[in-house]
DNA sequence: TCCTTTTCAGACTAAAACAGTCCTATATAC
DNA sequence: GTATATAGGACTGTTTTAGTCTGAAAAGGA
């Protein structure tokens, strides 16, 4: 079914709500707000597009998240390559000298790759900007409560 | 890491196998051989390629399996599909009307759709042709020695 | 300086997807 | 009629993935 993975689909969703907001510090909770995601989840995403230096990170009170580069600088294989790693539709495409065990009976692995290489760069022609249609003109100020007290106050 | 299960992967070997030997039946255990694959997975496979109507089987004594359509007719989007089911990056791109309980939230479906088939496009171009190199000329008459035997005859 | 807020790092658990195997039924050739 | 192959489906074990949780580190403000 070549799919990308879950997280996959949410970096890119995070990513667009960055752009969307550039140079406005977005913090995990307003994220999960915004796209409807659970917090843990945010927060797990977001550690690995900041280790892949696609987004930069401001620790403690007034932190949050913003975007290192602009949207249309970063092509969407970037951030999928960031969650995901690297993009290999098959085992043969991952090194260069194959682990395959099957290696001597499969003679389509140059071909293989030239897929590969073909899938790369249909998605590499496409950037985050492309993929950040109209937004929100702002970020809403977060009506956030607790859920044992909202639970209390109901 | 977009990866193509591993009996996708199957599938194209065999078939470049049954592409190599054009009009000659090939039965589960021959292709087995031929491939590295094992027997039961093999026909699994065999299996599906045929409930696509790629593949023609003929069953009972001196049965096997023969491609229907010329290799160069055949993309290996057809082949992936057949295996893999449709080729959708996201969920979003699946249905035309989103089942996704984001949507309202996911700006982005209309975008995705524009990727995904961008990378439908880079696979059609490639047909079960291109991944047929060189290919050994004949069939070898299978030495096939049920395990047993085999490890009584070391 | 201390306390609050927020990210960071990693481990852990549960669930889903997938690969692979096996058994029985059906069709064909000799 | 018997041997040989595929067809169809169910089943199991493994792997991958999603999601959660806990404690540590960093920054801002009182």
């Amino acid at each position: 079914m070549i799919k990308l993975s879950r997280l996959a689909d949410y970096s890119i969703v995070l990513m667009t709500q960055l752009a969307g907001r550039p140079s406005t510090l977005m913090q995990a909770p307003d994220l999960a707000l915004v796209t409807g995601l659970p917090v843990p989840t945010v927060a797990k995403t977001m550690k690995q597009l900041v280790q892949a230096g696609l987004v930069q990170s401001q620790r403690g009170a007034k932190g949050g998240y913003v975007l290192v580069r602009a949207a249309t600088d970063i092509p969407v294989t970037e951030i999928i390559t960031a969650v995901d790693g690297p993009i290999a539709l098959t085992d043969c495409t991952v090194d260069e000298d194959g682990v395959c065990e099957i290696e001597a009976l499969c003679p389509t692995r140059t071909n293989w790759r030239k897929i590969n290489d073909a899938v790369i760069g249909a998605l590499r022609e496409v950037t985050l900007a492309d993929m950040t249609p109209q937004m929100a003109p702002f970020v809403p100020h977060r009506p956030y409560v607790p859920v044992a007290n909202a639970a209390a106050g109901e």
